[in-house]
DNA sequence: CGACTCTACGTAAACGTTTACTGAAAGGGT
DNA sequence: ACCCTTTCAGTAAACGTTTACGTAGAGTCG
């Protein structure tokens, strides 16, 4: 395999000027650089990047740590981490880790080891282990779809609360005051807790009647949990004529269960969704849903990463907006 | 940052030893390891994987390349590539290559720049472009779920003709005699062509009548192609009573069309997927599909890109087998 | 007790780059 | 003609490991 010097002994000059020509820094005629560049051809050369990252402190690389939950919800936000990584030349590693914590320290090693040159944690809450460990060796990290209140992390997120407020909302616009919630983990301090939240203050502000009953919370925010809340939800509230989901996947498990017993959507009953999958358009009816933007937040949190990797600043978090996209599973009443 | 040299003087030995003990090497007494492990732990020391891989020609990475098609398909796979991969303290590094070819050079660029030890090729055909540059730097490749007819490259994949044709079989054995099929592209030679060659050959076995005017394809295995394809078909034969759609995408298009044309699923139409997607379960009516082991699937192809780079030698290929998930979108006639 | 074999460890080269430092030649001003 | 500056280019150190080789001391054996 061709390396530097090889290129540097065929061409008749030394590796420094190779070096230099291949960086774009000054130092060499037009003529020389023509001559490199050709043997450079010649010899099929290509740069190690690893011989590369060993002297510049800086491998090009980024890992992002993702939960093994809904493969859907996350690939999206990967891609747009890719988009923007890709860019700049800059690769990216993926790791899965299980809700089991254990595994997560293993791969904060992995990358460590690996020198990557920063980290996007995703949809999962930052341990003070995890943070220590990270500013101990001056990694710079950025929490997607996800905060931290008490590290000094920057993130990229939709304000939960406030987008489950404006879906409640939506709701009540179109004449419903019949409202349960289908909820996630009530524990879950970036997905749980906050979607409740938004949704007692819509109802508490539009003097809709409340009741602890009205929300029914599941294991996590699968189809499965989902659909088993909304049984429990709707045989202690028959009377309910609208539905607020947590996460599409619950709602499209709300749709099938419906279906089972009988009831029409939206004919009878309305859902509303969160988190506007590909496969929300896919349902039947076609799910309305607050939409996050998966794709957008993953290319922030990528510009966001790259700017503390290169200036090693520490950017302002960035709060996307969310939007309510509408599509036929909710029916305008009255 | 603590660097051997560190640990080295610390403890009052040599780099050397140091080394030997971390990597388990023999040459040393109980004692001295014990001191270093001890020094290694107050400094808070680890090994850096760059320097490591300049010199040991091995960077534990492996890059996989995708295409950006249905993130669903693709995720399953890359979560089996992981598994094991990780377990061998291996990380992979993803890249979404656009169905444009040019962007799947570069990345092969980078991933070669990078010092992979070996690249997964995903539902992507492999261009003698591409396998004469790997084939050049000695980088080792797998197929996953595709093939090459010509080239030396070992794969992992169902048998895409006999899935189709035992799907065929599955509605035909259920009573269905008119009997369509939504292909995807037909151009497509590893998801495409088989999947119409199985379909037809189940037709043709079982005496069961078949025209060109039965197999509509579309673009590519979307939702939306499914949905406009089975337009077309029923619209030319509305006698039909099953439909074979070449994905689990288009089975859901094809519902969904069929729902708005007040078609009932499974009493008037019957339809089987391919895939087995996760949203599978969850459609109205949940969708008889063929299921590829995905998650196994890459499993496998993880085993064999890591055999390749330990043994340098190429594995057998590998058919992995498919099966028949009943659901409920397949009614029983006669 | 000398020769020989182990064992435990150190020395230094190597991996393929980048870059600070140095130097030579060329050009320009007086 | 001399000095100063600029431009082009080479030398060598450094990055943090692994590993081939060398060696000193301890143990074994005749």
């Amino acid at each position: 395999m061709a390396t530097i010097k090889d290129v540097a002994k065929k061409a008749n000059v030394s590796i420094a000027t190779v070096s230099r020509i291949l960086n774009h820094k000054e130092g060499y005629t037009e003529e020389t650089r023509k001559k490199v560049l050709q043997t450079i051809e010649e010899l099929g050369y290509h740069p190690n990047g690893v011989a590369r990252g060993l002297i510049s402190k800086r491998t090009n690389t980024i890992g992002v740590l993702v939960p093994s939950i809904s493969s859907m919800i996350v690939s999206e936000m990967v891609s747009g981490i890719e988009n923007v990584a890709h860019q700049t030349g800059t690769s990216v590693i993926v790791c899965h880790t299980e809700s089991n914590g254990k595994k997560t320290m293993q791969y904060l090693h992995l990358l460590k080891e690996k020198q990557v040159d920063g980290i996007i944690f995703t949809s999962e809450i930052l341990k003070n282990e995890y943070y220590e460990f990270l500013n101990k060796f001056n990694i710079p990290v950025v929490l997607l779809s996800s905060e931290s209140i008490n590290l000094p992390v920057p993130h990229v997120k939709v304000d939960d609360r406030l987008a489950a407020y404006h879906a409640t909302e939506y709701l009540i616009k179109q004449g419903h005051s019949k409202i349960g919630m289908v909820s996630g983990n009530r524990q879950d301090m970036i997905a749980g807790l906050p979607r409740i939240e938004g949704f007692k203050m819509a109802m508490e502000m539009n003097q809709v009647p409340l009741s602890e009953s009205l929300i029914v919370s599941g294991r996590g925010f699968s189809f499965k949990d989902g659909s088993e809340a909304f049984e429990k939800l709707i045989s202690a509230h028959p009377e309910l004529t609208a539905v607020f989901a947590a996460s599409d996947e619950m709602a499209l498990g709300i749709i099938s269960k419906a279906h089972k017993m009988n009831i029409d959507i939206p004919g009878r009953l309305s859902v509303i969704g969160y988190d506007n999958l590909a496969i929300s358009e896919m349902s039947i009816p076609p799910l309305t849903t607050v939409a996050q933007p998966m794709l957008k937040m993953g290319e922030s949190a990528g510009e966001m990463i790259m700017n503390m990797i290169n200036t090693g600043t520490v950017p302002e978090n960035c709060i996307v907006s969310h939007k309510i996209v509408e599509r036929e599973s909710v029916k305008k009443i009255n």
